[in-house]
DNA sequence: TCTGGGGTCCTAGGACCC
DNA sequence: TCTGGGGTCCTAGGACCC
């Protein structure tokens, strides 16, 4: 049997920012999505104030003002490089780690002797000593139910934040204070079907007879049900999986009408997406660009999406560019005005074996290229030189009005420490 | 005025084949 | 009016996750 542990961040963006930011500690903080649009983390003041997740900033304007809410753009170099850190301690004291999400690892515990509510405590202290992070600790013989005991974990006070469910005398408890849309796979529209047949806690869930979920759920349904009853469905996985696709978008800052800031906007997305699967030592043989107008516009919308094939597959920044604006020139319209755009890299496979055609031509000046491109921007610092006009000014930017320092990932954004 | 970004898996249905 | 029956493969879209 295995046993796993599910360690979560609290309020994670919020607490990263808490940890080079103490005057935020005990006050209401919220970080906002990307172009300052949306609430997507919320410290637990915030929480009780009534902001919620995934709320329009506009939308609680007032009680920002009201309340004094400290509020922040994202900062994602940091809160990625806080991210590794914790994964970094968890692997140096957990026998093997599976890092879920940002802000989540799961643990497999197996074969640990001490008490289990015990050497999460230890985890719990050891995560925030090493590194300013505060933590949960769910504990279960599958990922659902870990995922249960840290949820309980969360909103019992009385926990400490650690929540031990194998073999325990509570787990029907549990799964009966457990409501049904807190269950991991468990969404928006699961739950309202679930609702409307009588189905409100995950002990409800449990008890419904495999037929029934698999006809209105399918076969994940019908695997979160079994998780929920013990049966490990799902697994460990300490290898992670090689992606299999990749995407770069933005909304605009200011919606863009023309052709040149929608080709800038599409370049550096093609670029970025590129670096990133090179890093992977992946290639694509398909892009997909999109571009979209005000979807929350009470006009009339257009939101086309074109693929390019890329062949031979590759993860050349001037391939990927040139086939991502050829596609964009076949969706552009004139006299929209568009607010967000994006590129895709799909099909992803290993470099090593990507596969080739007997009419592919390979230029070796590009690898070359490519080659130079990366060093140039290790050694100087990322952006120092771009493919076609990525690195001009654009008008499409978005908005990032109240973002902190890169604390740990840029020279200049280092913390000082004045005597 | 203002509404995120980045992923996965499953399924239904069409195209195509014999 | 009537209109094979299966297979496979691919894609779009829907559900979920954080």
């Amino acid at each position: 049997m295995t046993v796993y542990g599910l360690v979560d961040c609290n309020n994670f963006y919020v607490s990263c920012e808490r940890v080079f930011n103490p005057k935020l500690e005990g006050r209401p903080t919220i970080v906002l999505s990307s172009n300052d649009g949306c609430a997507i983390a919320r410290s637990s003041e915030a929480k009780a104030l009534g902001v919620k997740m995934a709320q329009p900033l506009y939308q609680f304007a007032d009680l920002v003002k009201q309340h004094d809410i400290q509020v922040l753009s994202a900062n994602f170099h940091l809160y990625s490089d806080m991210s590794n850190r914790v994964v970094q301690v968890l692997a140096d004291t957990a026998p093997s780690v599976q890092q879920y999400s940002i802000d989540e690892c799961f643990l497999d515990l197996t074969g640990i002797t001490e008490d289990f509510i015990d050497f999460g405590r230890m985890l719990q202290t050891k995560v925030l000593q090493w590194t300013g992070i505060p933590v949960g600790v769910g504990i279960a013989e599958t990922k659902t139910l870990a995922k249960v005991a840290n949820h309980i974990a969360k909103e019992s006070a009385k926990s400490g934040g650690v929540v031990n469910l194998v073999e325990s005398p509570w787990k029907t408890k549990a799964l009966a204070i457990t409501q049904a849309r807190d269950v991991w796979g468990i969404g928006k529209q699961f739950t309202k079907k679930l609702n409307r047949n009588g189905v409100m806690t995950a002990l409800d869930f449990m008890n419904q007879p495999d037929g029934w979920i698999k006809k209105e759920m399918g076969v994940g349904g019908l695997k979160t049900v079994r998780e929920l009853r013990g049966e490990d469905c799902i697994g460990f996985e300490s290898i992670p999986k090689p992606k299999q696709t990749t995407l770069v978008s933005r909304s605009f800052g200011h919606e863009v009408t023309d052709l040149d800031s929608l080709t800038n906007a599409i370049t550096v997305f093609a670029t970025t997406a590129a670096e990133d699967i090179r890093k992977a030592s992946l290639v694509s043989s398909t892009v997909a660009v999109f571009i979209e107008t005000n979807r929350f516009s009470s006009e009339s919308q257009y939101a086309p999406t074109r693929s390019v094939d890329l062949s031979p597959a590759t993860n050349n920044t001037k391939h990927i560019i040139r086939a991502a604006v050829q596609g964009l020139k076949e969706i552009h319209r004139d006299g929209l005005k568009y607010k967000k755009a994006g590129v895709m890299l799909l099909d992803l496979v290993d470099a090593d074996h990507a596969p080739v055609s007997l009419f592919d031509q390979l230029d070796p000046k590009d690898d070359q290229l490519i080659k130079a491109f990366d060093q140039i921007n290790r050694q100087q610092g990322p952006g120092s030189i771009n493919f076609g006009n990525a690195g001009l000014p654009s008008s499409w930017q978005s908005n990032s009005a109240y973002r902190s320092s890169r604390y740990t990932t840029e020279w200049g954004g280092i913390p000082v420490v004045k005597a």
